[in-house]
DNA sequence: CTCATCTCAGGCTGACTGAGATCT
DNA sequence: CAGATCTCAGTCGGCCTGAGATGA
């Protein structure tokens, strides 16, 4: 049999929902790997990187911006908090919030983690051109908003 | 606390992984919908295209060439034969294969299949103007490709 | 004997739910 | 009291490995 290889009917090739899917699939496994070597996860970025440009927040105002489960939400916490990354306080006006601070290390570490960030989407885009990645941005946009 | 809604920083909206990690969640959530309506799953409607597309084929030739773990094609497999769709028998040549064939059954369902992942890509399209959508699957295949 | 195939049992992870403790 | 917040335990699906049975 010659069919040894990963080869998918022109059916699949085809479909808009199956090309996303598997750019998506390539995307997340070079941000992963870049995460990776920085001992991380795409969480951690997420938080850290939301944290930086828009100021401290409770964990459940982060999770419903970002759309991190609650849950998950305070293991990704105690994650950063342990790394010194961040720092969790009660909320005086309301105790039962725990407000997560980005620390000074959190932002050095998050420097780096932009550096992997930007060069998995040079790899990734590395097929195309300046204005055809513009272009795949802004197509990409008007779908993620419809 | 005005932030009741999901709602990313820039630096995530404008990552191309990121954009296309929202995207593929979309396409798959409304393809995941209309399978859904025919009690069917994505790997269902993959194999059953396949084997309409290119002929019988053992279920280990199936799993390379889709990306499909032995395992899951054999769990797939089973119940794809239970509700009739597909046949498998013994390959007479190589009695170690279970060579696998899209049923009259199957190939209906298929057409049911086919029409829902057509309905869930003009959902996901709509924004887009019909050059558009073929320049987004251009340089979405050059991406995959790549 | 070595290798491929099919199958089942089970592990791992990401996404989620339920429930309890704390607080408004 | 109802409702929000944080946390842990546990469920469920997709994806994968290991190993046994069968056969080339």
């Amino acid at each position: 049999m010659d069919d040894e290889t990963y080869d998918p009917p022109q059916r699949l090739r085809r479909l808009p929902s199956w090309l996303l899917s598997r750019a998506a699939g390539a995307a997340g496994a070079h941000v992963a790997a870049g995460f990776a070597q920085e001992r991380m996860r795409k969480h951690h970025f997420t938080v850290l990187t939301t944290l930086v440009e828009q100021g401290p927040a409770s964990q459940a105002s982060l999770g419903r911006r970002l759309g991190i489960d609650r849950s998950d939400m305070a293991a990704v916490a105690a994650d950063l908090e342990r790394d010194g990354l961040i720092a969790r306080e009660r909320d005086p006006a309301d105790r039962r919030r725990n407000v997560v601070t980005a620390t000074t290390a959190g932002r050095t570490t998050l420097a780096r983690l932009d550096a992997r960030v930007d060069a998995a989407q040079e790899q990734l885009l590395e097929p195309l051109t300046a204005p055809e990645r513009e272009q795949l941005v802004e197509l990409l946009t008007r779908l993620v908003r419809g």
